[in-house]
DNA sequence: GTCTATACTGAGATAGAC
DNA sequence: GTCTATCTCAGTATAGAC
């Protein structure tokens, strides 16, 4: 790996870590092994470097999701595997935890890669509940875009709850309800 | 409003606006309009000056809380109007963007106010349904503590995607998702 | 490509005068 | 109680040598 990739790692796990406002280039050179003049020769400053970081991130998020998603299985099964795979809840979500950060929020160019996750996730979501509905598997009243909303909603609740308690319980606990409410239709 | 409460006031707008991370003592002091001196004659810093401001914080966000989800109805009609009450939805929750700032989770002093903040709010609506269930407004086979933990993390997840989005929409959705499924029990 | 030097501002706090 | 001075270190970047 390259002195340029390990940057942009170095910058991907202390944006999850600490947010952008929390990162400093000072940082990210340190856990990067690279200098100043380093840095600043691959990358214009900070908000560049938190671009690229942040793109892959994204990337990679979306990748695995859509993967679990589209893995076979009825619509409420493959919901069910979503929500409950295996997450490191404690650490949160590297791409929800961004919405908090009030520099990327205010910058069209660093929110756009957050804005298009989320629509993407949703819109996958959205698409497997729609199947699941015209399979008779769900109510035919079903609203997927709403519901959609719903799920991804309780994934990024639940990481903010799982933080508050400096434990994984309301992670679960907020799931597990979601997918009663689901079962029940 | 003497100084304390203007240096109190200034922190909590800017907790919520930046959160602890991006809030600096030199930045409380301006809006505050109060000097180097007088907010270390009051306070012994930062961390103490935000240890009263969260508190605040705290206690107003539940006392509203409470209120609504005490008021007369009955259990879908109160948390109806709790989750579909008036709010800033951009600004996101001043309580639950506190748990992405690594220097609170990790501080348990600091924790220990959102963490209560949550376990209150959960535990209250785990009444509320648990009232519903018994009067058999709500099937009997439901968990109020979990699906309490869905409710707020719904909330909470809202909050992520309107920010992500810089629109209300994918938070009204994502409660309008949640209602159906509980008002389909 | 990477290093060192330099610059300037702000973070966070202490000391002592008023 | 509040003000100003001072301190040390970090944030963020540019310049130019190697």
């Amino acid at each position: 790996m390259g002195t340029r990739d390990q940057l942009v790692e170095s910058t991907r796990e202390l944006l999850w870590e600490r947010g952008y406002v929390g990162t400093s280039p000072k940082a990210i050179q340190r856990r990067a092994g690279a200098g100043q003049g380093s840095m600043y020769h691959h990358f214009a400053g900070k908000k560049d470097l938190a671009l690229a970081a942040v793109r892959r991130t994204a990337e990679e998020l979306l990748a695995a999701a859509d993967a679990q998603l589209r893995s076979p299985g009825t619509a409420v099964e493959r919901i069910t595997a979503y929500l409950r795979r295996e997450r490191e809840v404690l650490r949160g979500c590297p791409i929800g935890r961004l919405t908090q950060d009030p520099d990327i929020v205010a910058d069209p160019v660093l929110r756009a890669p957050v804005d298009e996750t989320f629509a993407h996730l949703r819109a996958r979501l959205a698409e497997v509940l729609g199947e699941g509905r015209d399979a008779g598997e769900l109510p035919a009243t079903l609203d997927p875009t709403a519901l959609a909303a719903t799920i991804v909603a309780v994934l990024q609740g639940g990481y903010v709850l799982a933080r508050a308690a400096d434990s994984p319980e309301p992670f679960d606990q907020a799931v597990s309800g979601v997918l009663a409410l689901l079962a029940a239709h």
